[in-house]
DNA sequence: CGAAGTATTGATAGGGGTCAAGCTCGGTGG
DNA sequence: CCACCGAGCTTGACCCCTATCAATACTTCG
């Protein structure tokens, strides 16, 4: 939940009666914000920037999701972080300290009720990416991607797609490797589907190809 | 949620004055109870028996689950079911009406902080699954399988893991094919750490040598 | 401008998919 | 009771998609 946005179902002046529940951070790009198996202390909503979450596993690495301005990160069940958070690029956050967060939801339901609906909205997502992992091909995958991305993150320039993070990440997201992601960009470059000028984001030419591509 | 959950939370005589909010209906093995995209009207806990949760894409399908007595299902952010279900074995569920258990859930906060807390659960399960459909190989990932299951139907004897589930399921829960999950499984039979005398079960033989093979 | 990290492209190989053939076992009917 | 049948499971042979290894370009930054 976006610190807007929590303020919105607050109200300022109920905000103020809870005294300084929240405080903002700087990541710069790489920054670690917590491990994977980390006491769960705090949860984060981002301002600015970009951060991946993700798992390790003996050296592979799987990206679980990137998270943007607005989304909520470090929810815990077990009060353990089921995932590691590092900064994509320079991200600025707001920073609630667990149980202090949690005392806000117990006090105001309609809060509650947006973290639940915002688990369950999460819950869809992941799933739709089993799917893509589990049966999806490369160039289905990439190609999903790309319309993910254009969905979250299009605001003003509905075409272009910033690509923040490195191809590794991208890979790491997609259950492929770095060499499969650069060439199924290439390939969809070839076809004219995608524009590659910039490196760290791609002109969609024709998103009804890449729905084509994307689910056969 | 289980029925019983929802009691022990509410409290029978507050539960009485909700009048009758919930019913029971059985499934038999194959049915299906709802599809992906259909409106989400309903809730439902498992009482006996297993169904599997799944995401079809052209032929291809991707389980994304299997519901166990005890969970709950049906749970939608956008009113719409994300998922398919259908019953593995002869099932028994608790049926909710979709807004009258939103009301319960309003009404009685514990009820709602429950279902979060199972929803968090639940998102930590399938981030699991992600890392396991991205990054493992199918040895990996078919005794990761065997693991979770041991982990969460083996009440009574340790080393009988039930698989109602067809190997079909299986494959389509692990991203993999049914040959490959087949010759998987022989492979750890005949390294004497499970026993398959049981088609429809699994005895594990060493726990320490399947959970070797599932994180390296 | 040089160095190091990141991305692309090429050549090769392997893990798991595909196709096809037996095998098992529970159900059915003579 | 048992022969038959069909669905599900197992095993084998072969192949393809993607990983791996390697070399080359590009980009960023001191």
């Amino acid at each position: 939940m976006h610190a807007k946005a929590v303020c919105h179902v607050l109200g300022h002046e109920q905000l103020a009666r809870l005294g300084p529940v929240m405080h903002v951070r700087t990541l710069s790009g790489g920054a670690v914000l917590y491990h994977e198996g980390d006491r769960a202390r705090g949860v984060f909503t981002i301002r600015q920037g970009m951060v991946k979450l993700y798992k390790l596993l003996d050296g592979r690495c799987q990206v679980t999701g990137f998270a943007l301005p607005g989304d909520l990160i470090g929810l815990a069940q077990d009060d353990r972080y089921a995932h590691s958070v590092e900064a994509i690029e320079g991200a600025e956050l707001c920073c609630w300290e667990q149980h202090r967060f949690c005392g806000v939801l117990n006090a105001f339901p309609p809060m509650k009720h947006a973290v639940l609906e915002r688990s369950l909205l999460e819950l869809a997502t992941v799933q739709r990416q089993l799917l893509l992992l589990g049966r999806k091909t490369a160039r289905e995958r990439v190609a999903t991607f790309l319309l993910q991305m254009a969905a979250r993150v299009c605001r003003g320039r509905p075409n272009f797609i910033p690509l923040p993070m490195s191809r590794t990440d991208i890979a790491d997201h997609l259950g492929l490797t770095v060499e499969t992601v650069s060439r199924t960009f290439t390939a969809l470059r070839k076809e004219g589907l995608i524009d590659l000028g910039d490196r760290r984001g791609a002109r969609v030419l024709s998103f009804d190809g890449l729905r084509a591509v994307a689910e056969p």
